[in-house]
DNA sequence: GTATATAGGATCAATCAAGTCCGATTAATC
DNA sequence: GATTAATCGGACTTGATTGATCCTATATAC
């Protein structure tokens, strides 16, 4: 399950949501502009989120769009999977009619245990978090001297 | 990264092979008959994992396919890259290009953390141990009276 | 009412997934 | 050596998905 692109600006412009909490409304443009997406692609991104009650849209002049989750119990795996649906590494976990072999092959519980674990460990991060340690910028990574 | 078709084939390919290891070649279309795959395409996939070195193909007149990796030593994930390409869940993470944002940003580290747990739990699980649980039935996990 | 912005549907090109077809090749057997 | 069995390997097909872009409608601030 690679992460779709449409998912990866989710986590930016919810990101950049994040930082700037204290700021209310974002126009869609600056957001589009700061984190260096597609302005267009972004209007469908924020639709899938504002469906699934992550942030509010506020159409007209002065509009854009609102974080209505709070960051610290906004996980990646929320995100994700708001955008490009419940994760499933294998597809007959998806639906198991589509390997109709006898009942459960043993492979089976390993890709069940991987999907736990990634989906764990993407519900482990909130967005919180992320924002934080973004703030902190590099220097943290690569530190000068 | 969904697993793909080809790589679910390719697994329960090597599968039956691992569960008749001492019948030595085992021709294509019982394979195919045996574990539910589509004969041409078989084909395909086999060129692909003889290509990763996993098994040797013998052509002509009983032909067929034959392990020649251990069993023991065989992981879910060879396989699996063997057929899809190396795992990434993440684009950025495959080229770093892609997303050419300030330095590193502070999701990048969750997607790197995620991609090698479940590069890990598939490298965690090999052919001989799916070979032998399979070899169980599913007694094991619906038992009977 | 006008300027500003997003909504939402339609469309599009490129890519990929999952097969299928078929002529070439290789090996066993008679 | 000819026949037959079986895979190789490349071309092709079909359908779905991705990653957008365009356009009209609609909502809001002023
Ligand atoms: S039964 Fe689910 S992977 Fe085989
Ligand atoms: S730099 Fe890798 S995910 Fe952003």
């Amino acid at each position: 399950m690679r992460l779709t692109r449409a998912g990866e600006y989710a986590i930016r412009c919810l990101l950049y949501l994040s930082m700037h909490r204290d700021r209310g409304i974002i126009g869609r443009k600056e957001i589009a502009e700061a984190m260096d997406i597609p302005a267009q692609f972004l209007g469908k991104v924020a639709q899938q989120l504002a469906r699934a009650g992550i942030i509010a849209i506020r159409q007209g002049a002065q509009g854009g769009y609102e974080l209505v989750t709070r960051p610290e119990e906004l996980t990646l795996l929320s995100v994700v999977e708001a955008i490009d649906g419940e994760i499933f590494l294998n597809d007959c976990i998806h639906r198991p009619e589509s390997c109709d072999r006898q009942c459960i092959c043993s492979v089976h519980l390993v890709w069940e245990k991987a999907r736990t674990q990634l989906r764990e460990t993407l519900a482990g991060t909130t967005l919180a978090r992320l924002a934080e340690e973004e703030a902190q910028g590099c220097a943290k990574r690569s530190p000068g001297p």
